[in-house]
DNA sequence: TGTACATCAGTGAACGCGCGTTCACTGATGTAC
DNA sequence: TGTACATCAGTGAACGCGCGTTCACTGATGTAC
């Protein structure tokens, strides 16, 4: 059972991430403050490094918690009774994650933040989407088009179990598709050229789903 | 004939051009200071005000410049015996200003600088490496997979003369997964995925070509 | 060609603001006996 | 159950720094006659 001690820390822990997330959302990455957060919390700006040690840190922590909240948005996503539905789901999902949290979008699809080095603790969070869609095209197991031999060893061995070097080049630019379509849409680039976003953007997913042997 | 001042005008245009340039690639946009500017150049902080009337102006020049150099890259790049071969040799053109300026491009494909919103000044310019790839697929006139009605009528009209309603929804899919797959790899998103990028890009290249028809 | 006036690049001081981080401190909470 | 001590959240002042923008000014350059 907890102690007063520990019941607190975790709510001023909490506290300050919401006040942090709301400075995300308000003015991004780079421009996030210590300073207004602590503001934001009522507190005084030292007091932030009893809980985090640096921007970094609360940076990093914010990062995580965006790649798993997408990540779970996915996880939840993948359902149908069809692999092509449970593909469009997700990809929707992500889509709809993406537009209603723009700015931890942002954070981890976005230009890197200048000056921060991502550590390795954002890996495994980060892997959750591809692995959701790997596994849908993985139970699948439709025709492919075969990738050249050179291409076959061009990615990273032993992504994911039952990932074959036939259907791995297709499920990472199926991946890349998703985050470029969910981003451009974002970012603005699709302004004067895509009119029906919704439309275009399932017909991406199918295509890229049928690439995937679905 | 310019006058002295005319050339001196332009002589110092052009330098704080340069070190906004220097300051975007070392601390990136959202960073990039006026002081830190005029400091590199020379000149006392409210001196940049002759040139630029603000900070977003300033940024809007290096924008417009970044879009204009891409596709002036991407433009020169359109050589070769096939239109394949053309295709590939501008999707690797992209990578490559993409690599040689990861700045540039991450102020242009990257997220939103946060309080700056473009104006419509930047859009032809943003328009030119869409238009080349565009223009090797309609003059490839090759197959393309039909898409449904509802996708037909999903994008804005008279895009590009030549460009049918059959191939546009490839055309910007691809155009999309240039971008995404540049992106990725600039922003670290490939760590531990694909292994040769050279490889995988030129893969990738080929499949997107061969869906506009290529 | 020379003179009178207008233009305008660059100066330097100032305004008002915000930032991340350190440090010695107070006082409440927790723990060992 | 009570007491003595250790822990630690939060304070408030300070350090040293940087920012965008305004404004009255000087002095060189350009222009009209």
């Amino acid at each position: 059972m907890p102690t007063r001690r520990e019941q607190a820390r975790a709510e001023t822990t909490e506290k300050i991430l919401a006040a942090a997330r709301a400075q995300l959302a308000e003015v991004g990455a780079a421009a996030l403050s210590l300073r207004a957060v602590t503001r934001e919390v009522g507190l005084v700006s030292s007091a932030v490094y009893r809980y985090f040690p640096s921007r970094d840190e609360l940076l990093t922590a914010l990062i995580i918690e965006a790649y798993d909240a997408v990540g779970a948005a996915a996880e939840e996503a993948d359902s149908g009774d069809t692999a092509l539905a449970r593909w469009v789901s997700v990809w929707r999902a992500v889509r709809r994650w993406a537009q209603e949290n723009p700015a931890p979008y942002a954070l981890i699809y976005g230009s890197p933040v200048p000056g921060y080095a991502a550590p390795a603790d954002t890996l495994p969070a980060a892997g959750r989407v591809a692995t959701v869609l790997a596994r849908i095209a993985i139970e699948a197991g439709g025709p492919v088009a075969e990738p050249p031999p050179a291409v076959r060893n061009a990615l990273a061995p032993d992504l994911l179990p039952g990932l074959t070097a036939d259907l791995a080049p297709a499920a990472i630019a199926a991946f890349t598709q998703l985050f470029g379509t969910v981003g451009f849409e974002l970012f603005g680039q699709y302004e004067n050229v895509v009119a029906d976003r919704d439309v275009f953007f399932d017909h991406v997913a199918r295509t890229a789903g049928a690439a995937c042997g679905l």
